[in-house]
RNA sequence: GGAACGGUGGCAGAGCGGCCGAAUGCACCUGUCUUGAAAACAGGAGACCUGCAAGGGUCCGCAGGUUCAAAUCCUGCUCGUUCCGCCA
């Protein structure tokens, strides 16, 4: 969420800002906003008013009652009278409330003054690169990685469908070896700062909504409407709340986490795309790193796990580039953010596989989640990062092709070596 | 799933419907004392909204209800603990 007083105070600063990501129709849920905030004030005064005169009263009422004082049932009858006119303006200003809570958590987060300026993904400019990316591939690279997982018999899509039906994939052998042995390595290399957590996978409404999906994007997600729970798209959702509602002392911070889990995802919007292969399907694995951080802390923060993020890719030996995302194809909840993309030579394609995001207060105001620094009085909203170390199933995609060697092998990277159990080399089975 | 009990400030723990934003202890902060610290003593100190401020309002798990007045009474929910049942 944005915060209303900026929005209220500076009214200008933010229509420039949320201008930028090129939706027109923002600016009017903004000036809804502020008008529902101006009528909140006004009502919330005329509540509170009658509220002091309610309580004033009844402390008469009390005084005259224990001094034995008859006038005590006129001072009732006028306190009964101001109640009655109170319960309205409540009901009013919760309406109100509840209006202006509705319209905020739909709008995006505003955009860091430093993002690039942009209509799409097409404008994403490009940051460094791209690294190891060969003058040319050999033809035994160009192969799609699902006739090379199919040929190698550890891609096994068609059974996955007949036992979740479409976008389902399973790795099976040396394939799901391969798989976990990416979040091994994910993991380990981020042990140094990260602490690992092994999160619920199944979150509440409220969970849901402080890392931004809802309300606006329920339809992206599984829902388990028995147990009114939401499958996570991303362990960035548990790990966010993790501390929501807390106060934490500056001392605690940056708080740094990371988690593997399986993400879950509907992919309403993209029925028919990327269905072959392993490029798009509703669960997948993946490593995710996060922070709650001062806003001081976030910056460098957004850096060092950009940083964190390439060397995983780098060390896998994978041809990669680095972009920023502009601000027209900002996520809702994003401040800034980085994405890193693989080339795979079999789909011809540069795939995202990591995504960093800064999002600056607005995740942590719907969280709630606070800091308060040293001894000094009141508290103040942290900010939070995250970014994916490393998402499974485009990885070993870009892995397939990638390393694929003219006998039909795909060799396994180096630094995967010590999690595949001795193989080197994935090769056909023989039968 | 069934039953019993419970949810109060950073923690522990009191709280007769009005004198309760809430005793007390610990922890914390500031002073006095001390070379410094500890101890002792004195004082201070919650969060949120609104306001330039003074002030006002809200918050005792959550949501309703009763009442002139609710931490306190009633209802529903939720979470926790324990016991039973089931179970990897």
């Amino acid at each position: 969420m944005i915060d209303v007083r900026l929005l209220r105070n500076d009214p200008a600063v933010v229509r420039a800002a949320l201008a930028r990501r090129g939706k027109p129709d923002l600016l009017e849920q903004l000036e809804h906003a502020i008008s529902l905030d101006a009528r909140l004030r006004d009502i919330m005064l005329e509540r509170d008013a009658l509220r002091q005169q309610v309580n004033g009263l009844s402390k008469e009422v009390g005084a005259l009652r224990k001094a034995g004082d008859t006038a005590a049932e006129e001072v009732m009858a006028k306190s009964r009278a101001l109640g009655d006119a109170e319960t309205g303006l409540a009901a009013e200003t919760e309406q109100v409330e509840l209006a202006l809570r509705d319209v905020l958590l739909r709008i995006p987060n505003l955009p860091h003054p430093d993002a690039p300026n942009g209509a799409s993904d097409h404008d994403n400019p490009l940051v460094s690169g791209p690294h190891h990316l060969p003058t040319q591939f050999a033809d035994h690279q160009k192969v799609p990685h699902w006739e090379i997982g199919a040929a190698l018999g550890i891609l096994d899509n068609e059974r996955a469908v007949k036992i979740s039906g479409a976008m389902f994939t399973m790795q099976r052998g040396l394939g799901a070896t391969l798989s976990r042995a990416l979040c091994q390595y994910a993991l380990d290399s981020n042990a140094d700062e990260f602490e690992e957590v092994r999160p619920p996978t199944l979150v509440t409404s409220a969970t849901l909504t402080a890392t931004g999906q809802l309300p606006k994007f329920a339809d992206d997600a599984f829902f388990i409407e028995r147990d009114d729970l939401w499958c996570i798209p991303t362990a960035e959702v548990p790990l966010t709340s993790l501390y929501a509602g807390e106060v934490l002392n500056e001392a605690q911070l940056p708080a740094k986490m990371m988690a593997y889990s399986p993400c879950y995802r509907r992919e309403a919007g993209s029925a028919g795309r990327d269905t072959r292969g392993m490029l798009r399907s509703h669960e997948f694995d993946k490593v995710e790193i996060l922070a709650v951080a001062t806003p001081e802390q976030s910056p460098d923060l957004l850096q060092e796990m950009v940083k964190r993020a390439e060397k995983l890719i780098s060390g896998l030996g994978l041809p990669y580039r680095i972009i920023e995302i502009c601000t027209g194809d900002m996520g809702q909840s994003h401040h800034r953010s980085f994405d890193i993309e693989v080339y795979a030579p079999g789909c011809d394609a540069w795939l995202e596989v990591s995504s960093v995001s800064w999002f600056a207060d607005y995740q942590a105001r719907r969280a709630d989640i606070r800091f308060k620094r040293g001894t000094q009085k009141g508290t103040e909203i942290a900010h939070t990062l995250n970014g994916s170390a490393l998402a499974v199933p485009r990885v070993w995609a870009a892995i397939m092709e990638n390393n694929r060697q003219a006998d039909g092998s795909v060799r396994i990277p180096d630094v995967l070596l010590p999690y595949m159990r001795g193989t080197t080399h994935i090769v056909p089975k023989s039968e």
